[in-house]
DNA sequence: ATGAAAGCGCTAACAG
DNA sequence: CTGTTAGCGCTTTCAT
């Protein structure tokens, strides 16, 4: 029953192998193999590889990628892993970053999100390696520290927006510090010398990372640090909001928000004072989201986090395109995105 | 106690073939393919049984996932296609729908982002039909009308936020007309009779199927329509900030705004009066955009895009586990969220 | 310049 | 109960 080459293109077709296309350009499967990898190193008539290449288009044929990974060995995937899609618009951009530069090289994302679950984790890890993946991204959608699940041993694999200190996997997280610092330049640069910071209350790289930047580029400006400036917030709108209650109390003339949540509801605290930024208040946010800090008015001056970045860059360092030790933890510049609350 | 094989869990280690458990257990290829699969219907000693497990621990044997579809001749793989991972948090959503979705009945997602490059595309359809892939999911960030790419055909696919009429693809779509109503429905149950409507300028589905839903509420409520209640703005903040100078004139009490991101603009333009949301003027959103509405003050009142669901249903049709037969468009629910808004 | 043949790692009859 | 064997679709020497 080898009625086929019938309906090309027409519903799921019944697939056509290289053996199909060598009968019917009357060739060897070898024949076929060549020219359908477009192999010019191996000597072949120009007749045979055009009446060769005439079978491969009539009949429709595709090969097998399964097949041709099983004989070769080693597959064209890479696995992503994530701790959480849902929770926010980051985990998508590294998805999406990481997706890129996979493709760029040939490679395929196999994804799978976790939700911090570790069975799944596990069992996703299992999946992936069954499927000889080249490597495995080990990603989190927000930047942390946290200790390489044990399957991911049996893998080349590479950290991304976290990192495990002690161990010798490679990492990709963004420079918070540099972040700090540039958002606090910034302020800095507009002649602004009282400028308070609301950080987060979760201890976390971003923390610690964003006020060390903050308390550098004061340094550098030779500004005395001033403790009682950097006050502690939740990480959102409320956070900011109810932050400025103190901040008024300190005749700071600008302010370094943790996040763009953060500085959302400062925006707000100021207006309903009746004041304005950034003329009575000059405002800088972190994390540029979109939908946030293009449209507050005015347009938010904030930091970027380098998500995208952060998924290629992992995926070049695990294909060996970057260069980066065992143990190394490659930060990524977060730039300056400058709009108007800056003053 | 556990005596292991050379590298267990240690590095990128030599792959562990069946023969090599088969020869390391003293059986047969086959009877260790048996327990590793766990066919309990082949009759099996449990002596052998044990001692095949023991091996397969021991050696830490993993199942090539890549042989084993070869020789079935169907993989576990589901191709997602999307349009936009970049633009929007709402990509993500679907993505993670389809993954959890696929993830339950055994399947693995491989993404491809296109950013609607036709010729991305196509190749990113090649290789997914190239790896034998058990269907397709054509996926767009937004909803809209599409025509069905080519190469699709060669597969089984449903589409998911988009349809193709005329087409015998089957679609998931979420149901913008009972969310348009929903919306509205919300505002007149407080008593509101003078609502505006603030709909987007771009011709969609959205645009068309809430302002049915608007006027079905409405109707339903016996409320007359006035066409001058609905203006159109630009989908974002500052669409909603000026449509307000059109909507004060015309004494609502009450406004539906075509996104969350248009409440925002209008809140800001409320507040700049110095009038209140709600008591001034009711607002409702849509989108459910987190960011945003859950932290506006007060807390937005909207409708929830269902794009989790959307990913997820797309895959229960792709696997014949929800039924809908050619050319169905499948309409999933958009859910009030109901929070202060609303008034 | 082309074909034959040996597998890649695994499953599934079919024998014993 | 368990082993033998024939492929799955493809690549790749090695002959011819």
């Amino acid at each position: 029953m080898e009625r086929l080459g019938s309906d090309l293109e027409t519903g799921p077709s019944a697939p056509v192998t290289l053996h199909d296309v060598a009968k019917a350009a009357g060739v060897s499967v070898a024949t076929v193999s060549y020219v359908a990898n477009g192999r010019m190193n191996v000597r072949l008539s120009d007749a045979t590889r055009l009446r060769v290449q005439r079978a491969i288009d009539d009949l429709g044929y595709r090969p097998n990628a399964l097949a041709k990974n099983l004989v070769t060995g080693t597959s064209r995937f890479i696995g992503l892993v994530a701790d959480g899609v849902a929770t926010t618009p980051f985990a998508g951009q590294i998805i999406h970053g990481a997706q890129d530069e996979a493709w760029k090289h040939g490679f395929v994302l196999l994804v799978a999100n976790t939700e911090s679950d570790t069975q799944v984790e596990r069992e996703a890890i299992d999946m992936m390696l069954e499927h000889q993946v080249r490597g495995i991204l080990y990603s989190t959608w927000y930047h942390r520290e946290i200790s390489v699940p044990p399957a991911l041993h049996s893998a080349e694999m590479v950290l991304v927006n976290c990192y495990a200190p002690g161990s010798d996997a490679r990492a990709v997280v963004p420079d918070e510090a540099q972040g700090g610092r540039s958002a606090t330049e910034q302020l800095l640069r507009q002649g602004h010398r009282r400028i308070a910071f609301i950080n987060t209350t979760w201890e976390s790289p971003a923390r610690s990372g964003r006020l060390a930047g903050y308390r550098d580029a004061l340094k550098a400006a030779g500004v005395q640090f001033d403790p009682a400036l950097v006050i502690d917030a939740e990480p959102n709108q409320e956070g900011g909001y109810g932050a400025y209650e103190k901040i008024q109390r300190m005749d700071v003339t600008a302010v370094f928000c943790h996040n763009d949540r953060v500085a959302m509801g400062l925006y707000d605290a100021v207006r309903v004072r009746g004041l304005k930024v950034p003329t009575d208040l000059a405002i800088v946010g972190f994390d540029n989201q979109e939908v946030i800090a293009a449209h507050l008015r005015p347009p938010l001056t904030t930091v970027q986090l380098p998500h995208y970045e952060l998924g290629a860059t992992g995926i070049r360092i695990l294909l060996g395109l970057d260069a980066a030790p065992p143990g190394a933890i490659t930060k990524l510049a977060c730039p300056l995105v400058s709009r108007e609350s800056a003053g």
